[in-house]
DNA sequence: CATGAATGAGGGTTCATTCAT
DNA sequence: AATGAATGAACCCTCATTCAT
């Protein structure tokens, strides 16, 4: 946790060095990270800085939480007001949301696939910190769809919140490479992954995929078998 | 690759070198490894380190081709007789098998795991080596697939493959938590994927939806709807 | 170019580092010159050294460019107050004032010459700063020289430069050898090749020579063979 | 001085590790030269090496009397058979042969020429060895000019000898660059100093100049002046 | 609260030389 | 006599962190 010194600063300041920080660990691996030239770019003293934070560490758990903060901040903006969206709505809607989020904040979600792919000294301390990402909410997705009848029963749960928190994981950085966005398009940000033609179609046919896969009775059937 | 001076050790020193070099890669990522705390756990000098490979990259893409080979030998072992299999067959017996590999040599798979997520000062050379791992050829699967009539036509291909490729990386992991695997488990090699009944039950779940999403008259359809 | 940092030490720690760091680049090659030696000499930590420079080459040729200052500095402060010299004149001037500086400043003219005829591992950037001692004047001081009618025009522009190059550059050695000047004599910098008579006599010597050899209407012709 | 051991080696072995080492030692600066890449291209191993030398040091001060005795034999091949030549015709001569010399076995003139300016942990024993090359001839030579009337007595004899010592070290340099000699030239053997016009032109401007300076009666006043 | 110089353990790598076979 | 593996001190350089001002 950063110190109360460093919430006393200056928004300006503050936002600066994370900004920097941020710029940093995004770009390279932890270890490759140097205290050194963050301080450099942020203009600020060598000591200031381990008056802001205990360590290198302690910056990056920071950011990592910011992040997450962010990413919930942005879930919640675009959360649908219907309350009430089937299981497979859900999905698509998070996993939508969370693509949006690595388009909007490519920083941040860097950063947080960094953590995830582990090259971490205390990978603990970071993924249980990832987590908080919304992750951990498949297991009960998925038992809440068999409950409800929209998740086959055969499925076995635990497997399936794997799969779906693995593509939940990584479908932004396929769709990035597959709809050759550049650092230009994502940093305008100005695309949306809810307006884009091509990205919706790339979550439709996941979504089909997965809802053929696991549903009970999936509308992916309907539209092409019965044909 | 590693001198000339390297392969005329003693079988027993270039083990002992080679295992330790493995589990130190294995551990922690490329640039956290030290050269000093090889040799100092391979009870080597120095400058012996460097009579046998070229540096730190020679040794880390030695140990990357190690675990290729023994991928490969490891596969080619496993290959069913018959070599006509059906898509999702194929799939299922490449999932495992690669499943296999990562229980019977962890260090070495996670070694090659990291190679494929790290950020590693020579990502090329790298990659290189990792493709042989067999992960590229999910496109042409799929599209075979489709072909003959396996796989749905309105599927995606590139978008499967991404999805294949994902689970067929990280399939391995979730099983050694899901199935509480130990240490010991594993390194006494005891363990078969093909021989626990669990692990197959496992697998048989998902490969039932991996083909009830992408298939084009999924089995599972008979055995559970008709029902 | 030093960092920031090191200007910002006081001036006695940074003339501790300096003096040392000409002392030992005087002494040896430049690849023997060992940095951990350096800071022993100089009581520094390791790390405060590259606080200071940016590494070896960095901190040799900041000595070079020193150097280089450091005869410039001397050379304008010798200067003749009447600047129309003729060519044999200012010749023997620019000898006289080399040699002054290599005896008052012997360790800087060391590593100058050393950059001059050792093999450097950045020979272009050494080679740049060295050229500002002036050795490349003497083409066009000798082509002026026959413009004026001062140097014979039978002479070989080029081939007389070279002459003039090595002698200016290799004198200053064979005068303390042949004056049998201790380190006891130069380190004081009491010794001055104005003043001292046996040296104008060897200066005069050598500049009756070059001036028959190469003058056009040289005065030794009247002093000598007129008798 | 190389052991015994090495002088029992066949003629064949020994010109392969001695053609080795002049190579290395002509191309890099000694502390850059490495004993384990003179036995790699020398394919012997690195016991043998110790075998046949005490060491580094040992080696190349063996190339370095080897040069000075290839020098030698060259020079009294070329000897005229007239022995009573004038002062400047044997100072030419003298010359011409050396810069020959550079020519024709150019590694080994770098060698001494390295040994010459020093950049070598053993300057003393190096020098010892180089002045066998016939510089310290001058002394006499500038002497004895005087006394059968050659030289002029007003020139100093050792600061004389002192400028022909040093450009006679370093004529053949200049000639090289001069004619813009490529290695191709020199390394045929066929460029001959005695019979190239423009290198003979050279060499007559040198002379024309020393005797100049330095002559009694100098030809070149009757050439030049007299018109 | 800010500063930035100081630290020193540790990084990867090179090398002439020794010594057991 | 020949071999080539073994050695370890020394090389240049990086870095997160501390601490006196």
């Amino acid at each position: 946790m950063p110190t109360e010194t460093f919430f006393n600063l200056t928004e300006e300041k503050r936002a600066r060095i994370i900004g920097v920080a941020v710029d940093e660990f995004a770009n390279k691996p932890y270890l490759s990270v140097s205290i050194s030239e963050i301080v450099r770019r942020a203009a600020i003293a060598k000591g200031s800085f381990y008056q802001y934070f205990e360590g290198k560490k302690d910056l990056y758990l920071h950011l990592l939480s910011l992040g997450m903060a962010q990413k919930l901040a942005l879930v919640n903006q675009l959360k649908p007001s219907n309350n009430s969206l089937k299981t497979f709505d859900y999905l698509r809607w998070m996993i939508q949301a969370s693509v949006q989020f690595e388009l909007q904040y490519p920083r941040l979600a860097r950063i947080a696939y960094r953590a995830f792919v582990e090259e971490i000294p205390f990978p603990d301390e970071a993924t249980e910190l990832t987590n908080q990402g919304g992750a951990y909410l498949f297991n009960d997705l998925i038992a809440q769809g068999i409950l409800h009848e929209d998740v086959a029963p055969w499925v076995d749960t635990d497997m399936a919140a794997f799969l779906l928190r693995t593509v939940y994981k990584q479908f932004g950085h396929y769709l990035v490479s597959r709809l050759k966005l550049t650092a230009a398009d994502i940093s305008e940000g100005t695309f949306d992954v809810f307006e884009n033609e091509d990205a919706q179609q790339l979550f439709r046919n996941l979504m089909d995929l997965l809802e053929a896969g696991m549903g009970r009775d999936p509308e992916i059937r309907n539209h092409y078998f019965s044909k």
